[in-house]
DNA sequence: CTGAAAGCGCTTACAG
DNA sequence: CTGAAAGCGCTTACAG
């Protein structure tokens, strides 16, 4: 069955098909006789605008892009369902693309997203991503431009990130305050913003209470689809190079989770020999043995309040108003649990 | 800046839009000399068709909609994965909803999706979806539908699924062979097609084997956001009410990590007091203590044949070709790993 | 080989 | 209060 056209109805009821598209959508101007009986009609033979009309008369598609490294992936999920639910909320719909954390094909989804015309983009950075001309190429285009999570502080967006070098900080604040003295890190990718923040906290924490800090106790990990193994890896080589060391502060629960089975395996008590402190509060960290201490990354909230703002953006844009970027910094916490004395 | 239009060629060339569309699209009747002249200008100001008014004209959006009971889940999130890719490869974008294993939703998601008027749609049903009317509505506007993993056989369409019963057999019968004789079976809700079959399975080898079935050895749980805890609560009633329980053939990994955690703390060994086998081979199967002998359901395989039958399926129905529901059956194996003996 | 014309289905400024 | 007209940007059957 073929889909009912405002003609169809105008034909049925004999009248122009301009004052049918006025009367569904209320406009004053049009008689409440009319409009009861347009609406009546519509309703029975159940019309439904075409969007693809809509969408060339109006120049607005009601779609967003989301453009996320991995989808396979906790907190990333999390961020999807917070989008996809608010989205819905203000009718919008997400079509959803990753980036493989590679440059190139965030570039290509980018494209992918503009051609398609969608009203706006949200996007979490590759850790490949150096050069963010794509990016602006987003807001040349007149279309707004949410970063979350792995973000570039150099392009004019808003973005909605967590603070964390003050996150890290009080992880490794944690390590010390229970004893800890010799703290490594397990460190992310060198580019992303975040994985800089956090070794950052970690650092200034350790300075701030006269600890020394020492480069060698620093431990890098991809964090990509072999989180857990890197863990692991980062783990031996970490009881080969130092057998002092009292507390590690980890990147992502993963490789925390890893880190602590490897431990298990080597006979290592967590937290009585090394304590733990992850990051992002994954709900196996709760779970395991010993449970994980950890910063709380609220990955669903993260993505509501990233749709938030670009709807903001969005409706100024259509009515010409310029938008002065934003940054929203969601509250995280230390939850203490038993990978911690 | 404003998108470059045919016309702005056109007229830049004064030659016709109609000939610019043309040539473009390289219609044999347009000559190479205007192809070349077209095509250079067309890449020098950087034209993108404007997919508005071209998805107007053709009547398709190369875009297709997913509807999933959550995003935020391992199966679910590797199947999007593989249903994104596959897309892109092919042109088409994915338009992401869940319906939180709400019937109610799940007919919303699928009203939105039609009325966005995407090309295809792909689908997990929900746990509560009793009625299939809104499906059968697809298929009548003509739109390709495709089901995959919890999908209702009264509807005539496609579908890719596994083997559910015979994986499940497959798993009992590895219980029995490594001497198990008191077998539970913790399934999934009661509605869901794949938790009945992985039920039958179950069933059907330990009769196949002499063992008798006992109803009371029957274990539900919903399988929605608290798994992990259903596992635990069932492990723990699973001692309470049997003492004689050697074997469990659980329905998904996450509640089998949860019921195996229960039985670690309650000083249960498995597998030497108990032996367990999952479903899904989550990769934290693999890595936990002991690990967990499992079902591989092949997630991104999954999500990648039903595009590619939904594409199919796509190009038939433009031809105006009839098309045949088909049933893919990917296969599953038995993965051997500590938690049986 | 090129272009005029019609049309996809809608919205909205304007005339009456 | 209603409708004719223009137009969003493209595609394609048809005429020349």
């Amino acid at each position: 069955m073929n889909p009912v056209t405002l003609k169809q109805i105008a034909e049925e009821l004999n009248i122009s098909v301009a004052t049918v598209s006025k009367a569904l959508k209320d406009y004053p101007d049009v008689s409440k006789k009319t409009k009861a009986l347009v609406k009546e009609l519509a309703r029975t033979l159940n019309y439904k605008p075409n969007t693809f009309a809509v969408n060339l008369r109006t120049r607005e598609s009601k779609t967003i892009g989301l453009v996320i490294p991995v989808i396979v992936h906790h907190f990333f999920s999390n961020v999807i369902k917070g989008i996809v639910a608010q989205a819905e909320k203000k009718g919008y719909l997400v079509i959803i693309l990753q980036s493989n954390e590679s440059y190139e094909l965030e570039k290509k989804q980018i494209d992918l997203l503009l051609n398609q015309r969608v009203d706006g983009i949200i996007i979490s950075l590759a850790n490949g991503t150096a050069d963010f001309t794509h990016l602006k190429h987003v807001l040349e285009m007149g279309k707004p431009l949410v970063m979350f999570d792995k973000i570039a502080k150099i392009v004019p967006c808003s973005k909605v990130v967590i603070d964390d070098r003050k996150a890290a900080y009080l992880a490794t604040q944690h390590l010390i305050d229970t004893r800890c003295t010799r703290i490594a890190h397990f460190r992310g990718a060198l580019l992303p913003q975040n994985s800089i923040d956090r070794f950052l906290g970690y650092k200034k924490a350790l300075l701030d209470n006269g600890l020394p800090y020492d480069p060698s106790l620093v431990y890098i990990c991809e964090c990509d689809d072999r989180s857990f193994e890197e863990g692991q890896e980062n783990a031996r080589q970490l009881l080969k190079d130092h057998n002092d060391v009292d507390g590690i502060f980890i990147n992502t629960d993963l490789v925390a989770i890893g880190a602590m089975t490897e431990f298990n395996k080597q006979g290592v008590n967590v937290p009585e020999d090394i304590a733990i402190v992850g990051f992002s509060n994954w709900f196996m960290s709760s779970v395991i043995s010993p449970t994980l201490t950890t910063i709380n990354q609220p990955g669903v909230q993260m993505g509501k309040a990233a749709f938030k703002r670009l709807y903001r953006e969005i409706k100024a844009i259509k009515k010409n108003k310029p938008i002065a970027p934003k940054v929203i910094t969601l509250e995280t916490e230390l939850i203490k649990r038993e990978s911690t004395k």
